[in-house]
RNA sequence: GCGCCGGUCGGAUAGCGGCUAUUCCAGGAGACUGUAAAUCUCCGGCCCCAUGGGCAUCGUUGGUUCGAGUCCAACCCGGCGCA
């Protein structure tokens, strides 16, 4: 066993534990950063690791489309692509099935304010005809590539394949990252389908880890490759060293949430994550039901989560692993993490404030630079400026981690 | 002094007789949760019974016109040229 609990919360599901991966040791709970297309943007695997990062989360779609998985695995994997020699994890493109579908063009996302009455409205959202860049079919995904408008199609096996290419150390399950404003008849539907592809998911990382040797073509993205054409697929390094995270969805429904953490959890998967769209007030809750319900002694991965508050509630309630956008696109984007809130660096007030951004921050960030400077980078749009931002966001949110475990 | 060109928001611009004067930048505020994001949104003349509404405004003053940033005249300012 890979994952091992070192110690647990009295009267809580919260934990602290070790997940073992070929690239180092976990110590959870942890943060992941996020590096999307194989780079935590703005920032090099030194600095990643200078903020206590243990553990780097690529995306399936992304690294599909540019510079596609035979690169990445031409390069030995993402780890080895990227320079970054600790664990790494790759996401299955799931979530791209809700951010690039029925999320497209709207406002909603991760988290969703369910006081929002147009929620409620579901004619606002009986909108088959809008514009959307990924469509679910009947036993995949069909992605319109939002670089040059190509369309795939990304079937749990394909996700699945193509992450046995990027070759990271955890990869997780193709799933459909439901919306909120879905109703039930919906959600039920979707949750049946990610089950499905769960199985489907699993089945196709064992025949990959089992027949190495099987046909090379059919994982194959183009007919023709420029430089050879390989008939056989031959194993990756890391072939049969990676562990594969099921995902457990069900919306908002407290019978869906604990139907699929039973279903997902009775199956043969390393690992767990935790994915949907939730309204800030009930994730917890969702959580919860979720993490008594599966296996213990797996880990259990809260995906695209969160703010300070939200890893106070993860761990509280059985998360060993967290991921966010949040430290790095609020930093590039000017909003800085501090103990007493977000500030937004632009601000007039920090033009001629010559503190650092916390006095007793150990970041490369607070001891080099004050916010006056980093507000100057930020009004003259200098490349520094969201570096510099999002090292201390990330030392912030990692440490938070660290502190909790 | 004469001639030509030009004066529109802090800067740069569009606008060539018609309805709410355009866009970019700068400035101000906000948003962002498994990254279509170093992105996006809103504000930037005055007033009021303020989720709306009213009144202004294109160098100045007059004029033509149902209607003028736009056409005409004079003046002011700037640039260039000629004396």
């Amino acid at each position: 066993m890979n994952f091992k609990i070192e110690k647990k919360l009295e009267n809580s599901l919260g934990r602290v534990g070790i997940l073992s991966t070929p690239h180092g040791d976990i110590l959870t709970p942890v943060f992941v950063a996020v590096g999307t297309k194989a780079t935590v943007k703005s920032l090099n695997p030194e600095q990643v690791k200078e903020t206590g990062t243990q553990v780097v989360l690529g995306n399936t779609y992304h690294l599909y489309l540019q510079p596609g998985d035979e690169i990445v695995r031409g390069a030995g994997g993402i780890g080895k692509f990227m320079n970054w020699s600790g664990p790494t994890m790759t996401d299955s493109g799931g979530f791209q099935v809700f951010s690039l579908g029925s999320a497209y063009g709207k406002d909603i996302s991760k988290i969703t304010k369910i006081t929002d009455p147009s929620f409620l409205i579901p004619e606002r959202f009986d909108d088959s005809d809008a514009p959307r860049l990924a469509k679910i079919g009947q036993d995949g995904v069909s992605f319109k590539s939002h670089l040059d408008g190509s369309i795939y199609y990304i079937t749990p096996e394909k996700s699945i394949q193509i992450q046995h290419n990027l070759g990271a150390d955890i990869i997780f399950a193709f799933d459909e990252c439901t919306s909120p404003a879905e109703d039930l008849k919906y959600q039920e539907e979707a949750l049946e389908r990610t089950h499905r592809w769960a199985e489907r998911s699993l089945a196709e990382h064992q025949k990959l880890n089992n027949s190495p040797l099987e046909e090379y073509s059919a994982s194959r993205r183009r007919e023709v490759d420029e430089f050879s054409t390989p008939s056989r697929r031959r194993a990756t390094p890391q072939e049969g060293n990676q562990m594969l995270f099921g995902i457990v969805q069900g919306g908002r429904e407290e019978n869906l949430r604990k139907k699929s953490a039973k279903f997902i959890g009775s199956l043969d998967f390393d690992g767990f994550g935790i994915g949907g769209s939730f309204a800030k007030e009930d994730m917890s809750s969702a959580v919860r039901w979720v993490n008594e319900i599966l296996p213990e002694e797996k880990p259990r991965h809260l995906l695209g989560i969160g703010e300070p508050e939200d890893l106070f509630m993860g761990v509280e309630n059985g998360v060993d692993l967290f991921d966010c956008v949040l430290p790095t696109r609020l930093g590039r984007n000017g909003t800085i993490y501090t103990k007493n809130g977000k500030i937004i660096i632009m601000n007039t007030k920090f033009r001629n404030d010559f503190q650092p951004i916390e006095k007793d921050c150990e970041c490369y960030t607070c001891k080099n630079y004050t916010k006056a400077y980093i507000a100057h980078l930020f009004h003259g749009k200098e490349m520094l400026a969201g570096t510099l931002a999002s090292i201390h966001n990330l030392y912030f949110i990692v440490n938070l981690v660290k502190k909790i475990r």
